[in-house]
DNA sequence: CTAATAGTGTCTCTCAGACACTATGGT
DNA sequence: ACCATAGTGTCTGAGAGACACTATTAG
């Protein structure tokens, strides 16, 4: 910021940078991992799938953007879209990650609950759900970008409370369980983690009335809500595992 | 990356964008954190001071350009550079930052071990460390990027082998101890700091010649190396603490 | 000698992993 | 009756906090 602009800081003097958004959005559908992706239409990688995302615009900050694009994307309205958790995960440079010009990239990560459908109502209407386990080779560098996300949010897992973010306003213990044996592909033993999460104070609050609700057959289960808490101490690491 | 451009993609028809790096350099000096500052010598904010950084060149990544800006305002050779720890905090791109034009930042967070002094060749010559602890306020929102880069670095001290970053090749665990007090600001018990650290295996290795060395008077300490590993498990909590 | 730092040993409490067991629903 | 899921209780071992103690240097 204090080296001088090279020509100065004419604008358009030298060739200008294109910054754009990139989203991964990840659900947990029927246990498994899936994110929204689009179908390109356009040249550079047409047909083939690519995370969803767009421009940044003069007036915007590139989380504007993302939760703008976010909306878009998923068809959800901007109501709904303050309250998902969407956070920075870093920004792709690479020279040539681009055919067409210099583009750098700002990727995001969202996690949203089992949403109904996507089908946006903007230019994505080829968005679509995919499982993240069984994807083929994405557009540009977006297979990076993805493979950074995943692992971002399953070492956030660990240390957040972060899951509930996957799960509907009220869930149960059981689900929220699903969640993390999902991202991290492990089995997690039932009792020691309703221990876990029921002793760290503001991770879920039990919702009062007797209500119940099942997930097919067995015993209902009671329901809960996401706590105030955003931090986990101590974590809860996954069995065997590494983080970041 | 999906949408089209404002304009197409033609690079000059838009308002462009330009992109530089801003750098969070850390060390610990005499059981401070201190940060290299430079001194701004142009107008918007000149004679305040900022976090070191530049524009990112058309042949560059953005991290290909923040080791070059650590290289140039550290004064260190380009073969040490490399070896040294730099990473990717996070990008800055409110439309209001820089006043002059839109300037999108991607700011990164370098640990450099105690250095004779900066005084850089380039650009650099008013590069200077500050504690940390008593600094006014900085140019432009770097504020507020230098407040993200001390919250990621004592976060990653406690699930990460990062605190050798800050020490010399060969160091003392009282040394590497006084890492971790002086970015927490705590006290931490010597010999349980002492069992954990041995615990884990890659950490440290102890150097087996007898040498030993002396931080002023009482018995010398063995000297280590940083070890292979670079995750901590399980992690090393700071007291009372949060993360994150 | 004392001050200061390095290094060892030990007790206790917390907590995670493993797992047996009971409870309550659907089929 | 049987199965599947929810929920409880308990044992054990790993590890962190607290802290007493010894070792080795400078002054």
């Amino acid at each position: 910021m204090n080296a001088a602009a090279p020509q100065g800081y004419d604008p358009h003097a030298f060739e200008p940078f294109a910054v754009t958004v990139d989203l991964a959005v990840f659900t947990v559908r029927e246990s498994r991992l899936h994110v929204l992706l689009v179908e390109r239409g356009e040249d550079p990688y047409k047909g083939h799938w690519a995370l969803p995302g767009g421009f940044v615009l003069p007036s915007e900050s590139a989380g504007t953007a993302a939760r703008r694009e976010l909306a878009e994307e998923t068809g959800l309205t901007e109501d709904t879209v303050p309250s998902l958790h969407l956070e920075q995960l870093g920004t792709y440079s690479e020279p040539d990650r681009d055919p067409r010009m210099r583009v750098v990239s700002v990727a995001y990560a969202a996690l949203v609950p089992d949403l109904p459908e996507p089908r946006g109502g903007g230019d994505a209407a080829s968005a679509q759900w995919w499982d993240a386990g069984r994807l083929g080779t994405l557009a540009f560098d977006h297979d990076l970008i993805l493979a950074d996300a995943r692992a971002r949010i399953g070492a956030k897992l660990e240390y957040t409370c972060l899951a509930t973010a996957f799960c509907p306003p009220e869930f149960t213990l059981g689900e929220l369980q699903q969640v993390y044996e999902t991202v991290w592909g492990v089995e997690l033993d039932r009792p020691n983690f309703r221990r876990k999460v029921l002793a760290t104070p503001g991770f879920v609050q039990a919702v009062e009335g007797p209500p119940r609700r099942t997930g097919g057959r067995g015993k209902p289960a009671a329901l809960h809500r996401a706590g105030a808490a955003t931090a986990l101490h101590p974590p809860l690491l996954r069995p065997e595992g590494r983080s970041t």
